[in-house]
DNA sequence: CATGAATGAGCCTTCATTCAT
DNA sequence: GATGAATGAAGGCTCATTCAT
């Protein structure tokens, strides 16, 4: 029935399978998004043949799903630990989170996950839901650690936890959307430095977050 | 009067044609994004056939570039009018602007828009392209010229023109991403008021950018 | 993107179409059975393009559902009427359904729907269930009013109606099966002629179903 | 006793695989039907691996001969003696055939491959010839020999064999049929009860097809 | 002999674009 | 100008079969 015509080589790795393609799958999924990535893509950049990567996921969503935990949603175990362990002012613990989000995961290929996320919940709710659990409300719920953390130690003042959550969140966000959106079509002039700009909005966040020294201060014009 | 005034609305004018398709293509486009927008549904939905379209519009994407061009593009020169007329202080003037930019673009169609491009610039890099010509860059300059204002009328401190302008960008592009990507699925708390996001946005980042009066913290007036 | 390298000859014949893909569509369901059907063929085989298939019927079980209203359950209400206006004795009148039965079902094409239902009705319930609904019921419906008219006519004794039913039904059935299972292996000693075989199923039911005149066995006029 | 006789399930001996798997395929052959059993699954209730199948069988095709031939050829010469031992009448022989049949293939699993075989003979034409030659020509001969026996001992009239006899497979072929294809999703009211139908059809045929008590007793129309 | 990882042809369905009417 | 019927390439997923180990 099926005359194979051409000789193909066959090797057997099932214990590197499952890395080489989700590794495929990441780079992929970043560079076109997730509907316009095709499986079989995925499965040529990992070396095997498209039927071999339903082997290992059962469907281009769930490779997705897979790729996400992965890259982002298995590593929180390690940075709430990170974090408990964390000795040193709230301002040192905001600018040394952000920095290491932005090595971890702004700068490498994960970040387009983010991204990708953002872009297409629209037409893919189900990736959008997985999403919201196993990554955004682990996110929300570690820096409001941060954040309390900080309210406790009188580095903060006292803040209305899921704004200040947000004003955090907003910075990496727009990071992210305009490194894999606008950046590769800016003129030079416009390219936006990343470390810059996370330090200049730390220092812009805190200083609206921080405990006031004196109390007559009225730092903000709205604050009064 | 004359007779002559009701000959409107004959069977549906071929003038009318284009505007009617640019409506229907900005509400589905919004909903569906770029991609996942079929020519058909745009067509009906503007009571036409799906050949007439093409008659009007070359392809998909010239399309959307109109309904950019007719939805945002345009607006740009009465907004600089507005801006050169506004009287007030640069707190005010930002606070203004955010505002105004929620009412006419956040909180409407448009948005989805804005959303729309940074989803699929990376599949569609013309598009990112005269987005960035026709969209970005006039709103940086238009940004620019208040926060030179601020500095000119001696109320915001020397910045970095990029990082400020971005600094401004940045909530706005956060809250169109989560309001046309992850509000559908989030729990109800989670949502974010958009319009008290934007003056806790203000306040912090007026805090950080404006000039100080006094070398250190107490900035009451009277000591001026 | 796509440029038509083959100038094709586009007919545009609306009104036609959806019969010459229901013929097509009837002989290749019945040659190869519904799953081993591919829509490729049947739009093949009506001169058009797979896409055309998909503009007139929505998938392929659609289609198939089209075939099977056009070729038999759509003639239930004709053939009500011919019943209903019937006048003659019972024996006559199931003589002549059966016969009917064979010359507008049986030895057409349209008989190969039946078989094949019956043979993938497992794989494909809802199939089996609009087949049920659709053909089975008005079916037992009418064999019913049959009956009914025999018994009332004191033609037919009384009867289990159900088991009355698919004694006529069975080989009705049989046959099918025979001529689209069997036949094709069969040696020609072996070759079923059909409306014999329907006119001594007739025989022998009808002398099982009809009121007898005497009580018991002997059934001869003298002995009354 | 000795040591020897419990060399039995080493491991699982070799020569059992062939048995083992054909079982497994009876089961799921006559469960799915000939295209939708997945060879996978046929090896997996065996026991053993996919690859193990088609080092026994050269392809699925030829598996299910195999359990053809294993299921049903073999029995004929057992049922032959049975008859001829049989003492009694013609309509108890023919209640009684009818009875066991439905006993020992028409309840078992084994009536799922008949109906496979009928479903699935066009698409094989080849199981279809070897069904034919090794199943029905059998069948026929053996309840030509109980017909004759009838006609012999002045029970039954003189019968057109070949009807006669497919006038007594219709309703097992029916019943089959039935019971694979429909039943699944037929309302409760229409269901059939197995036994209950087989003896009406006994009732009817012997009815039609005994010997007149009397010579002027015409029991059927056409027979006059 | 057994295994099970790997293969790849096959199939239904979608949709931007074309073009005969 | 309009229309909308027609096209055909593309893509996710299945599964019988192969073959390196």
């Amino acid at each position: 029935m099926s005359p194979t015509t051409t000789t193909v080589k066959r090797e057997r790795r099932k214990e590197a399978r499952p890395g080489e393609l989700l590794d495929a799958a990441l780079s992929i999924f970043v560079a076109k998004g997730f509907a316009a990535t095709r499986v079989e893509e995925v499965a040529a950049r990992a070396g095997v043949s498209k039927g071999t990567l339903f082997l290992y996921f059962p469907s281009k969503e769930e490779l997705f799903k897979a790729v996400v935990r992965e890259n982002i949603a298995g590593r929180f175990p390690e940075w709430n630990d990170e974090l408990t362990q964390f000795e040193g002012d709230s301002f040192s613990l905001l600018a040394y989170v952000m920095h290491a989000w932005w090595q971890r995961i702004g700068m490498t290929e994960a970040s387009g996950i983010t991204k990708l996320v953002m872009s297409e919940a629209g037409q893919f709710p189900e990736i959008a839901g997985f999403y919201q659990q196993e990554v955004i409300e682990p996110s929300h719920a570690l820096l409001k650690r941060i954040l309390q953390r900080g309210i406790d130690r009188g580095e903060l003042r006292p803040l209305n936890m899921e704004y200040a959550v947000y004003s955090l969140i907003a910075p990496m966000i727009f990071l992210l959307t305009w490194k894999h959106a606008m950046a590769p079509c800016c003129p030079p002039s416009q390219t936006i430095d990343p470390l810059g700009f996370i330090d200049t909005q730390v220092d812009l966040l805190f200083n609206g977050m921080r405990a006031q020294p004196a109390a007559d201060a009225p730092s903000s014009p709205s604050s009064t």
